[in-house]
DNA sequence: ATGGCATTCGCAAGCGCTTTGGAACTCGCC
DNA sequence: GGCGAGTTCCAAAGCGCTTGCGAATGCCAT
């Protein structure tokens, strides 16, 4: 049914039941009530395309799809599901495996008008993307932190600062070989916690030893190897960080393989993304965290981004969340040499 | 940049840019060329509202992101990338958190055509959502089986006889108490399982014991409580079917933390849908799986998406992929009574 | 009754593209 | 030289909605 039809069982014009669906202010409450229920009785919706030639607005927003961290994805896009859904805006996933071909997709969806902004996740400190994105106009929210030379809305969680805290407790418990598996180098949420872990050996006149840091994507196999490698050695971590659940399994694994305990012989703090098919509680031991909430960030930044549509500048837009250090049966004090 | 501005930049009719860019035969290949190059040098792209309006056609398909399913969702969506993007069909998303969401979520996609067809995952053996979608005539295809009195295009694994093989096989090893962690209970697929598993075991002359079966969720903490509950009685399951690498790593952790030893007390087979980040080969012991990729299927189903779209009938449409069974160290025989 | 002011409504012109019908123009060829 | 095939163009009609502008209506004060 398309609105003609639509308005003319109404016996109403084709305006007012636009204007009714709308929220217009010209039509009287009882007209776009009755409008209201109509619509909802005879299942009459607009047809998308046509509104959106009409009014100019895509009332989509796009999101590239990262293989390198497609783990977080789906409880980053439920987040974002739930704003926009009821703002009645799509969502639009397109499948990427580089940040290169990303640069493509952008100017496609530009181009063709297929959205009115995008939302940018695992940025680089200086992201090409962004750029592009603030080049061709097309607004777009960070999940993350990047610097280009124009203002960016920006939502972030406190890496740097977790990572922090996390080593400072390690280091309170009187750890001094601590390693650390980080994420994909280069990106920026990777050289936050580099810096929050490397500020807090140094102010405590330990020295960051190279070899006990890597990067890599977040899966098991690589935090097992990393840490495999490490406990072989004689001056053994006594300590690690992990990026995610899934290299914390890995390092759990090669600590369990090398016949030791976890929570004595070696502690682990591991940051928790909050997925709910791995429950860092439950394990055993339980896992100390830094905790913080994938879905909550892609929900609120959907609500940036719509923010942003509403014409909130996006030097405006910034929010830093803290990060929860949650300690349970994981970490203990370093053992006696 | 508009249609209007390019073809005049073209020193050609609107008309001749069009029929060019959407290959219609009566451009020669010489100007067809000519075109494609200069779209590619001034970027230009035909607003996607405008050419929908005009076409009809959404030039999207759309799917529903269980909360119920969503580890797997993210794989399945990027095997779902591929084939769409190469034919610019767009991708929509919507979070949902229950089947009964996704019945008013189909519906106002279809009165509002924003989508030519729909990806419906995890069904039903008698699924409401795709008698819906049957009658509204939103043309779909199913990721795994579903019953409804009309044809409907289909792609599935053979759940029923990767289960029956794997349960065979324990039961040649001399397994007799078999326990299985199923999926939610009452998709087709946990159906099929459940089949499998008692065909095998009732073929054997083993009755199937219901406190051996348990349905949830792909949680971690599911496969640890009810393995952990099974592990503690005294005639103890010596061997487990796990639905999902998730609930497998749950099974793994209550073994051990029972003091037992994967692939020598306890025997396991997991599904594995072949995720990045987590691999079973790697595991130690390394983990006997029924093996399906599920970024394939995806990769499938948006052929057949297309397939659908340009006019193939459904009920041509069905595929049923074998799954493999890989043989690794968390599988051996029965330990002796 | 009249005028004035809100409040409600409708007309019609777009939005940028596709697609049809018919005409024009260029070839090569009998 | 004229004919058919192959290209290209023009003009225009949609596609189904939104929205600027003007018209109608209702109500009240005069």
């Amino acid at each position: 049914m398309m609105l003609k039809d639509f308005a003319r069982k109404l016996g109403l014009s084709q305006t007012t039941v636009s204007r009714g669906l709308n929220d217009y202010p010209e039509v009287s409450a009882a007209t776009r009530q009755r409008i209201r229920d109509a619509a909802t009785e005879f299942g009459y919706r607009a047809n998308a395309s046509a509104r959106r030639l009409a009014t100019g607005r895509a009332g989509a927003v796009g999101i590239a799809l990262d293989l390198n961290a497609e783990v977080h994805m789906s409880e980053f896009m439920y987040g974002i599901g739930k704003a926009l859904a009821d703002s009645g805006i799509d969502i639009l996933v397109t499948p990427t495996a580089t940040a290169l071909d990303e640069i493509d997709i952008y100017r496609r969806l530009a181009a063709s008008k297929r959205v009115d902004a995008v939302i940018l996740h695992s940025p680089f400190p200086e992201d090409a993307r962004a750029k592009l994105l603030a080049d061709i106009g097309l607004p777009f929210v960070v999940h993350g932190r990047t610097q280009i030379d124009r203002p960016v809305a920006w939502l972030d969680i406190d890496n740097e600062g977790a990572i922090r805290r996390a080593t400072e407790h390690l280091l309170d418990l009187g750890h001094r070989r601590i390693a650390m598996v980080n994420g994909p180098e280069g990106r920026t949420f990777a050289e936050h916690r580099n810096k929050g872990y490397r500020d807090a050996l140094i102010a405590r006149g330990v020295a960051p030893d190279p070899r006990l840091l890597t990067h890599g994507r977040f899966t098991d196999e690589i935090g097992f190897r990393f840490a495999q490698g490490l406990l072989e050695r004689k001056a053994r971590p006594t300590a690690f960080l992990a990026g995610s659940m899934m290299t914390a399994l890995g390092v759990f694994r090669a600590v369990r393989s090398a016949g030791l305990t976890l929570g004595r012989d070696v502690s682990m703090i591991a940051h928790d993304d909050v997925f709910p098919f791995l429950n860092a509680d439950q394990m055993v031991p339980s896992l100390s965290t830094t905790r913080s909430s994938m879905r909550a960030a892609g929900n609120r930044v959907s609500e940036l981004a719509l923010q942003l549509l509403a014409g909130r500048p996006a030097e405006e837009i910034h929010e830093l969340w803290p990060v929860e250090l949650v300690l349970r049966e994981s970490t203990g004090p370093a053992p006696a040499q």
